[in-house]
RNA sequence: GGGGGGAUGCCCGAGUGGUCAAAGGGAGCGGUCUGUAAAAUCGCCGGCUCAGCCUACGGAGGUUCGAACCCUCCUCCCCCCA
């Protein structure tokens, strides 16, 4: 179809399916794809090497969703036979191959937590280990006869790696043409990713071709930044909010977001809603409303926001505090039940924040490290900001 | 195939026979401040019912009154020459 030929209908489509992406490659095919009326075959490809998907993950999960709702097919790959091989992307080194089992458990969580984005009718999910563990020899041979070393090389973190001589593995190189694969496999139509994946999706284009088969839109969304202001959300560097982490958790720490980063937030996770405005620290509550409704239901960020009011504005104890009933013995060793039911790393550090008068039993703080029984029945223990317990004294 | 360098606590990184549970920085934790923002500031930061003891400087042995530091072997990483 000529450029020209595509309806003015198919081009707005285009542009409002591609809004907030950062590259949508090559110019003009997606119009193009759209304006042949069918629904179109749109992939996701994961790698369940991280057990938790986070708000980063979401963004180009609701990319997807949007896809979804405009009447296309989502689907979504679970990269369980490539996990193997380790995903170079945006790494300076070798990822660690991860064991079968560990990827099941992933890819099943995974899975779980992507249908609070996407709609699960309308999804299709495949296991790339459904054609990838029954390759042979002579069909990998044939895959990589696909693309050359140049084109792979073009690559920035494995141009640089070659440049300075650090490791590249054959198998990391094969990487890109395994996703690539799966695009072929799976008539993808369209590949969304994060900005990091570009070169994959682009490989991908090409690997289509030399298979003879029609090539994908190559369209990729920006990386969310992480709760710390600095780094791209990941798991690995523990500045992600997780989809699963209770509500009150989330509203926490949408408030820690610092100023900058929050409107990033607003935009790419919620861009329906109006942007921030007002009192920074009123724009942070409504964001932290808007992702524990999100993802608890609705209500789920008010009584997050109440209890942050409670627990960290007003330094109160929260609603519900878990209760504790305490093993026998007088006096009790403090250290002991915090490791045991508050959560304390060790009992040094237990210690440590006695000393440093971080743990407090009914507001007052506690300063020795065994206390009366007696002085324990009912009473609300509390260490560092907001951990709590009620103890119980057996009878 | 030959020659050289390195492996230290969550991470980076000093230390080259006792004063080393190991400088410094980062992360983290606890205070002050405050909007759980930023910035600033003080303290903590291996374990243990803790003035003491135990475990730790890639692994295994050895020398020594005493080793992260010296020796031997092993494992892994990096560099240079071919």
């Amino acid at each position: 179809m000529n450029e020209n030929d595509v309806p003015a209908g198919a081009i707005q489509e285009a542009e409002r399916l591609a809004a907030r992406s950062i590259n949508c490659e090559p110019p003009g095919a997606l119009a193009r794809k759209l304006a042949e009326g069918r629904p179109l075959r749109v992939k996701l490809g994961v790698d369940p090497t991280a057990p938790d998907i986070h708000l980063g993950h979401t963004v180009v999960l609701q990319k997807m969703r949007e896809f979804q709702d405009a009447g296309h097919t989502a689907v979504l790959i679970i990269g369980d036979w490539t996990a193997r091989v380790g995903d170079p992307s945006g790494c300076s080194s070798t990822r660690p191959m991860l064991s079968g089992e560990e990827i099941d458990a992933n890819a099943e969580t995974f899975r779980r937590q992507a249908f609070h984005v996407l709609d699960e009718a309308r999804t299709e999910v495949r296991n790339n280990g459904e054609w990838f563990a029954g390759m042979g020899l002579a069909e990998v041979v044939s895959l990589a006869s696909r693309a050359t070393v140049n084109q792979l090389l073009r690559r920035n973190d494995f141009a640089t790696r070659m440049a300075e001589d650090r490791p590249l593995s054959v198998l990391e190189l094969l990487y890109p043409l395994m996703q690539g694969y799966d695009s072929v496999m799976v008539e993808a139509d369209v590949e969304l990713g994060g900005t990091d994946q570009l070169f994959n999706l682009m490989l991908g284009r090409e690997v289509q071709a030399r298979y003879g088969v029609p090539t994908q839109v190559c369209l990729t969304m920006p990386l969310l930044v992480g709760t710390d202001g600095v780094q791209k959300m990941s798991k690995s560097l523990g500045n992600y909010i997780a989809v699963s982490d209770p509500p009150q958790e989330q509203f926490g720490k949408a408030m820690s977001i610092s100023d900058e980063t929050m409107p990033e937030y607003f935009r790419l996770l919620f861009p329906a809603e109006p942007g921030p405005d007002g009192h920074p620290a009123e724009a942070k509550r409504r964001l932290g409303r808007l992702i524990a409704d999100r993802f608890h239901g609705p209500g789920a960020g008010e009584a997050a926001e109440r209890h942050f009011n409670i627990v960290t504005r007003d330094r109160g104890a929260p609603e519900e505090i878990p209760l504790v009933v305490l093993a026998p013995g007088d006096p009790v060793h403090l250290p002991a039940v915090l490791v045991d039911h508050l959560g304390v790393a060790s009992r040094s550090e237990a210690r440590r924040l006695i000393q440093q008068g971080a743990v407090s039993l009914d507001g007052e703080a506690v300063r020795e490290a065994d206390v009366a029984r007696a002085r324990l029945d009912g009473a609300v223990l509390k260490a560092g900001k907001r951990r709590f317990a009620r103890l119980r004294v057996t009878p």
